[in-house]
DNA sequence: TAAAAAAGTTGAACAAGTTCAACTCCATAA
DNA sequence: TTATGGAGTTGAACTTGTTCAACTTTTTTA
C-alpha cells in the first residue's frame, strides 16, 4: 500500500533495513484519516501517539498567555509528528496539532512504540539518528531567529519550504516566523 | 575517579546500566584539560569528538555575516557538548566552542562513538533518550523566543540557570538571549 | 605596577516590529 | 442568495530593541 511504502522509504533515508524488518515495523502503524481543521492533539491532553504524515499537512502550535498562537512546526507529507515532551513524559501537552487540509497519518501508539524498540533493535538507531537530525534543524532555527530580520526569515522560509508555504494563510506563516500577521503583510508588500 | 563517576551518574539519569556496561563505556572516554579562553572547536574545522563536561564551563557560538556572536548554548559541569551537525555529517563546523574558565571534559572520538554503538547496544537507547530530551529543550527555547520579551527571557535564564548565569559576562549572556549587550545593560537597570 | 584591552553604562537618534482600528475581499454556511 | 466570519491590507501611534559614540570601571597582560 502506498502509505506504507512512503514510510519505508522515509526510514531507509536514515538506516538500512531488511524487508522483514520493514514489514515488522509497518505492522505497528495504523492509517488514520483526518479532515481539514480537525485536531490530532489538543493542549491539556496526553500525546499517546507518534505520527508519520502520508497525505495533507498539519500545524503544531501553542497558545501563550496573551492568547497568541505560536507555531512550532508544520508537517506535510513525509514528515513525523508528535508532542515529544508529552509522549515521553506522559504529561499533558502544551501543543495543538491541527490538520490544515484533509490528511492521512500513519499512527503508532505509545505502547507499540515501546514494543517496537524492544522487538526491532534497529529502531533505536533509527530514531536516534532521526532525533539527531531534528536537533540540527532546531539549532539552525534558533540561530536564524537571532541573526536574521523578519523579512530574511520569511524569504528563507518560502525558499526552503515552498510546498508548505503555499498551503498556508499569512496568519499561519507569521505565527511560525514569530511576527504579527499585520507585519508579514507589510513585509510582502515591500518585495 | 571522580570525572568518570560523574559520567556514570549522568548516564544513569537516562537509562539503567550494569556495572560492567558502565566500565566499558568509561573506557571510551579520555579526560582532556583545557584552559580558560582556549577553544575545543573552531568554526571551519570538523568536530571529531563528543564531550561531557566534568569541570568548568563552555560557550558554543557562531559568528554571523555582520560579525555578531550568537550563543547557541552554554555547557557547565554535567552537560554534553559537540557540534552535532559537523560530527554526524563529517562537515566543517559553523560553531566555536570556547572554555569560559579552566575546564575538564571527558572526550569520546568519532570513531570510538561508532564502536560504542556497536559494542554496547544500550548506548543507542541512551543517546536516543538524551536526544529526545534535547529536542524538548530546543522547542521550548523557540517558543520562549517568540512569546517572551527580552526582559522576560533574561529573568527566565537567570532563574533557570543561576550557576551558569553567574559565570558569564553580560556580553555572553546577551548573545544567548538574542539581544545587544547595551540593551541587556538597560534591562538590568530597570529591575 | 602601569598600560592596554575588554567589559559595562548611558544617552540620543534611529529602525524594527506591534497594536489597534478601519476597511476590503472572500469563502461558506444558513 | 445573503449575511457572517475569517483573512488580508493599510495607516497612525506606539513600544521594543539597535546603533553609535562617549564615557567609566574592571580585568588582563606586559
Amino acid at each position: 500500500m502506498v502509505a506504507y511504502n512512503l514510510l519505508i522509504e522515509n526510514i531507509k533515508k536514515h538506516i538500512n533495513l531488511s524487508d522483514s524488518e520493514a514489514n515488522s515495523i509497518c505492522e505497528f502503524f495504523k492509517l488514520k484519516t483526518i479532515k481539514k481543521k480537525e485536531f490530532l492533539l489538543t493542549q491539556g491532553t496526553i500525546c499517546k501517539f507518534e505520527g508519520f504524515v502520508v497525505k495533507g499537512c498539519f500545524r503544531t502550535f501553542t497558545i501563550d498567555k496573551k492568547g497568541n498562537e505560536n507555531t512550532l512546526y508544520f508537517a506535510a507529507k513525509d514528515w513525523w509528528l508528535m508532542d515529544i515532551d508529552s509522549f515521553m513524559n506522559h504529561k499533558p501537552s502544551d501543543l495543538n496539532i491541527q490538520a490544515l487540509e484533509d490528511s492521512e497519518v500513519l499512527i503508532i501508539s505509545q505502547k507499540d512504540k515501546e514494543t517496537l524498540y524492544t522487538k526491532i533493535p534497529s529502531a533505536e538507531k533509527l530514531f536516534r539518528i532521526m532525533f539527531q537530525k531534528s536537533i540540527v534543524a532546531w539549532q539552525r532555527r534558533i540561530i536564524r531567529n537571532h541573526s536574521l530580520t523578519a523579512k530574511e526569515r520569511y524569504n528563507h522560509f518560502i525558499e526552503k519550504y515552498p510546498k508548505i508555504a503555499s498551503k498556508l494563510t499569512d496568519r499561519q506563516a507569521s505565527s511560525y516566523l514569530g511576527i504579527t500577521h499585520e507585519f508579514l503583510s507589510k513585509i510582502k508588500k515591500q518585495s
